[in-house]
DNA sequence: CAGCCGTGGGC
DNA sequence: TGCCCAAGGCT
């Protein structure tokens, strides 16, 4: 949940969520669809099928315990190198690189004197990230935690707070007179008319049905007849929207 | 690896 | 107000 959503809007939804489900199994033993509709307006869905399945093979492959390392995590569906060292790090106390958006700002700054890191994580990156990381695994640990939270809470990307910064005297970005970012032009996603948009569209009117809804629902959700007939085939086939009846559609 | 995959709050 | 960005993953 929260893979690139900020923590406040997770709350509530992950409390919910493990009320309802308070195991892997519970939520493996429910249909990837009602997984969807809990997962609400929290963004990117098809996280909440990958997590139904993620669950799944854990109730399957793992005799319903989340496994505890790291080979056996990024081996899960919606798991990537950094949840897999986050969950291994912080539940499991395993020494990893745990390279977040927080943490990479906070590495940027502090050790290369940058204000943002680069576009995409790279070897040099993770070859420093590894050779500030602690040798023992409790150290490792709580250096994953205490990275990402002086990234998330005092190194912020809008307004970092410099002067509460318990680093400051070790910052590399700070020494040089906090020089404004100069690399290549970091690019925002365009949102307004995107597939994306119109995927978000058409889910939402299925997602918030009782049960089925015709095709006539949906079409009226949308201007663009192209655009619109796209985002629902790419629905379909991301398994979000299942075609129930000719014309129906309904949360798989 | 660049581009795609949602959404909403802060400034 | 529009822009920026948020505990990324997948292809």
């Amino acid at each position: 949940m929260l893979q690139q959503t900020p923590v406040a809007r997770v709350l509530p939804v992950h409390e919910a969520w493990l009320e309802r489900w308070p195991t892997p199994s519970a939520l493996a033993d429910e249909t990837s669809g009602e997984a969807v509709r809990a997962w609400g307006r929290l963004g990117y869905p098809r996280r909440a099928l990958r997590l139904h399945a993620a669950a799944t093979e854990i109730r399957d492959a793992h005799g319903g315990e989340v496994p505890s390392t790291y080979d056996q995590l990024i081996a899960l569906p919606g798991v990537g190198d950094y949840t897999a060292a986050a969950i291994a790090s912080f539940a499991f106390g395993r020494r990893h690189v745990v390279l977040d958006t927080n943490v990479r700002r906070v590495l940027a700054r502090t050790l290369t004197g940058a204000e943002f890191p680069a576009a995409s994580v790279n070897r040099a990156e993770r070859d420093l990230a590894a050779t500030v990381l602690p040798e023992s695994d409790d150290d490792a640990a709580a250096w994953a935690a205490a990275s990402m939270e002086l990234g998330a809470v005092i190194c912020t990307a809008a307004r970092p707070a410099c002067d509460s910064c318990p680093v400051v005297d070790l910052c590399a970005w700070h020494a040089a007179g906090r020089p404004a970012y100069d690399g290549p032009a970091r690019k925002v996603q365009d949102y307004a008319g995107t597939d994306r948009q119109c995927r978000g569209r058409l889910l939402a009117v299925v997602r918030d049905a009782e049960g089925a809804v015709p095709r006539g629902r949906i079409d009226a959700e949308w201007h663009l007849a192209e655009q619109r007939d796209r985002a629902l085939v790419s629905l379909v086939a991301d398994g979000l929207v299942a075609e129930v009846e000719p014309g129906w559609f309904a949360l798989p």
